[in-house]
DNA sequence: TTACCTTTAAACATCA
DNA sequence: CTGATGTTTAAAGGTA
């Protein structure tokens, strides 16, 4: 399954958070770096690239070959070892983590050490309702002591995406739970009340209005909500066991994971598990499938955003006159338009309306299957983030483009809201935003800083500006959230 | 701290 | 009448 998207965040922490490590421990980081990637992911493309990487010399500036990061590091990574989830690659903070380049290949103790803890648990007694581990791979048949890291709304989702009609009774909700759950075999009955409370209080879900000359006995079907589909899709894509996750364990390693006890670091995986969550087409033969249809290809974008990057650094370092005398950054014109549409495809705002194939992509919890969302999908449009508004490049042409998805609070003609709500119609309309030439030249100069940071975390040095250092780290970590202040 | 979300429990009504 | 189903309320815990 090819699926996950390079988002917002991945790339405004790739453009804003310069690494900053001394020039004695970026050797050593960067060697250890491709040691354990190669481990990791051998004979990937990440690992050839950081090889071929590795600079002759300290001052000798390294050379970048393009088409090794756009061909690219990123793709083939997903897709050798799995998509990865959204909010995983967020966190670049494993690259830099020492904890990264230990511990290489101690799969096997880890599911020994499973094993035994399940066993410990067997012979301490059950342990129901536990929350299944977090860096424990999750397998509904296996660990039938551990509670699913699904929300019941994610389970009813699933019960009834993998049924045939996609319409189920309550009774066969709970037979599918059941079946592909066999932990509720044997946890407490309230569970079942919990499915109904959700059922009646879920708007995602609604009754299929009884055919007369269909009779299921008692009760109605449940389906799915169209409207609120792809909200359940994306709730379902956010869960931590969901097949996007596999490099959360590297990316975001959990601390009890890397916790360093008395004699030193437990030996504990690094190497990822693919495809062990897969939504698997033997357990969800149906939900695999629609899943399948829901995901789109978008490899392009990253491929696209690795190469205009490193194209504007080449640009910037290996052109002086990229720097005019004003200070003002000059990549080239073209370079430009195309990180700007990659910029703005992937900033939150575009992607907080951004529908991938079934899915629409929410960055607010409360957006994905609540009790409470409201007109997710009637609403096309929503005021941007002022990430929006930091990273727009001011280019009416392309304005045009994407007026759509990204746009500026404080541009809307509120002329329809009379107290603050929405209309009814949720239509509103859009007044372009023009930066001012100051405006622009910072974002230009941040394009640079990004394209440095992004080369810095593989291990290329740059001529370019960087952040400042305290004490071997960052001393500013943009996020996107920080950087929407 | 607050608001929101999710889970759990419970009471009650309706229906086959 | 019984049990399954559906609705509603409340409380507790987790999270952002």
């Amino acid at each position: 399954m090819k699926e996950s998207i390079l988002n917002d965040s991945v790339f405004m922490t790739l453009l804003t958070m310069a690494p900053t490590r001394t020039e004695e421990s970026d050797a050593h980081m960067r060697e250890r770096l491709v040691n354990s990637l190669s481990q990791s992911f051998p004979g990937s493309a990440l690992s050839r690239a950081l090889q071929c990487m590795q600079p002759e010399s300290d001052d000798e500036e390294f050379k970048l070959e393009d088409d090794i990061l756009s061909s690219s590091c990123f793709a083939e990574l997903r897709l050798e070892k799995g998509p990865i989830e959204d909010d995983e690659l967020t966190s670049l903070s494993w690259l830099q983590d020492t904890n990264l380049l230990q511990n290489i290949n101690a799969e096997e103790d880890e599911e020994n050490s499973e094993g035994q803890k399940e066993n410990g648990d067997t012979k301490e007694g059950n342990h129901y309702n536990q929350s299944h581990p977090p860096h424990v791979p999750y397998n509904p048949q296996k660990h039938v002591n551990s509670k699913p890291p699904y929300s019941f709304s994610c389970l009813i989702f699933m019960a009834i995406e993998d049924s045939p009609q996609k319409k189920l009774p309550v009774k066969d909700i709970y037979s599918w739970i059941l079946g592909h759950f066999p932990y509720f075999q044997h946890a407490p009955t309230g569970w079942k009340n919990s499915v109904r409370h959700n059922l009646s209080l879920n708007k995602c879900f609604k009754k299929v209005d009884k055919d007369r000359g269909q009779s299921i006995g008692k009760g109605s079907l449940w389906c799915i909500d169209p409207d609120y589909r792809p909200n359940l899709l994306q709730a379902l894509r956010k869960t931590p066991y969901h097949p996007y996750h596999q490099l959360q364990m590297l990316a975001n390693p959990q601390p009890s994971q890397y916790s360093f006890v008395q004699n030193g670091p437990k030996p504990l995986p690094l190497t990822p598990r693919l495809g062990h969550n897969s939504i698997s087409p033997h357990l969800f033969p149906f939900l695999s499938k629609r899943l399948a249809q829901s995901n789109c290809d978008i490899d392009s974008d990253i491929q696209d955003v690795a190469h205009t990057l490193v194209s504007l650094k080449s640009f910037s370092s290996g052109n002086s006159s990229a720097k005019s005398s004003d200070g003002e950054y000059s990549p080239s014109e073209h370079q430009r338009m195309r990180l700007k549409r990659k910029q703005r495809q992937l900033t939150p705002s575009y992607h907080k309306r951004r529908i991938l194939g079934d899915i629409v992509c929410t960055l607010v919890p409360s957006e994905d299957h609540t009790y409470s969302v409201t007109n997710v999908l009637k609403a096309p449009v929503s005021p941007g983030s002022s990430i929006d508004e930091e990273y727009d490049f001011g280019d009416e042409d392309e304005e045009e483009e994407f007026s759509e998805y990204s746009f500026n609070s404080d541009e809307w003609d509120s002329a329809d809201e009379v107290d603050g709500s929405l209309p009814a119609n949720n239509t509103r309309r859009f007044v372009p935003h023009k930066n001012t030439p100051e405006e622009e030249a910072e974002e230009q100069k941040k394009i640079v800083e990004g394209a440095d940071a992004l080369l810095n975390l593989a291990g290329i040095k740059t001529n370019g500006p960087s952040s400042p250092v305290v004490n071997g780290k960052s001393a500013r970590r943009n996020t996107p959230s920080s950087l929407a202040r």
